[in-house]
DNA sequence: CTTACTGCCGTACTAATGTACGGAGTCAAG
DNA sequence: CTTGACTCCGTACATTAGTACGGCAGTAAG
């Protein structure tokens, strides 16, 4: 049971998908998307699960998945394994974490220098440069 | 008024900055650190303002500065233009926002398929897969 | 003076995610 | 049957922030 009725070429796939020729190639390379045997004197031809595929490593990527982690995904998929798809997720969901509370201390920072300088104190020093300078950014 | 006395060596300097003396050769491509002229027959010395300069590099770049944004902090640096360095960095703010909104929205869906998935939905399929298979992952 | 470590310099490679290009083959419309 | 668009394939390039390597020169210690 592969493609319904696989009729469509390369670039009619990619554009129903909305992405480029390309980058279908390049997920074949990286062994996300099948490569359809061609036939002898002919053109390959693409289906419906191709594009579905396509839709669900957009869907990932949305949630911030890397293409590795998306083919790790595609593979349980195979055999349905809920565990290990969790397992994954659930890593992914702590560096996601992780990098939210890099932005955040980033955001709080950056915020306070830029109202430190909107004070009228930089006559003498601006005060994001100063604080550049200064070894010791991390205010509380 | 250049260094204090430049008396170290590139290693000695990447040292004492934490960074590897590749690093330097690498911002003194990207001209974000200078080259000190070379003595004929001797090898180039570092000072002080050197090693400021890394310091400053690194604090920026704990801010989720890129060295592009570095570089033109560096320059603004030289002519104390305050105006011009809360722009670069409320521009850099707006950005920081705007990727912590994508994370937010990230960490909110993966949460909540995560503890979809830890509800014994699974029996059938997995909620986290179906989810990445259905085209609207965007709930509410 | 020799040995071992650094410095210097240019180039290539890494990771991630594509994008671009050139030449040859194929397909569909007129 | 010709023409123009599209496919195929391999390779190179883009970006960001470095890291690695190889060969030659200078330097510090024994």
């Amino acid at each position: 049971m592969q493609a319904s009725h696989p009729s469509w070429t390369i670039g009619r796939l990619a554009k129903s998908a909305g992405v480029g020729v390309e980058t279908i190639r390049f997920y074949q390379r990286k062994g996300l998307m099948r490569t359809p045997a061609r036939p002898p004197g002919g053109v390959r031809r693409y289906g419906r699960d191709d594009l579905e595929r396509l839709h669900f490593i957009k869907a990932a990527q949305r949630l911030g998945f890397s293409l590795e982690e998306i083919g790790r995904l595609l593979q349980l998929d195979q055999g349905m394994q809920c565990d290990a798809a969790v397992e994954l997720a659930a890593q992914h969901l702590f560096e996601v974490k992780s990098r939210l509370r890099d932005l955040q201390r980033i955001e709080k920072t950056l915020g306070y220098l830029l109202e430190k300088c909107g004070q009228g104190d930089k006559k003498v020093t601006c005060p994001l440069i100063a604080a550049l300078h200064s070894n010791n950014i991390e205010l509380s």
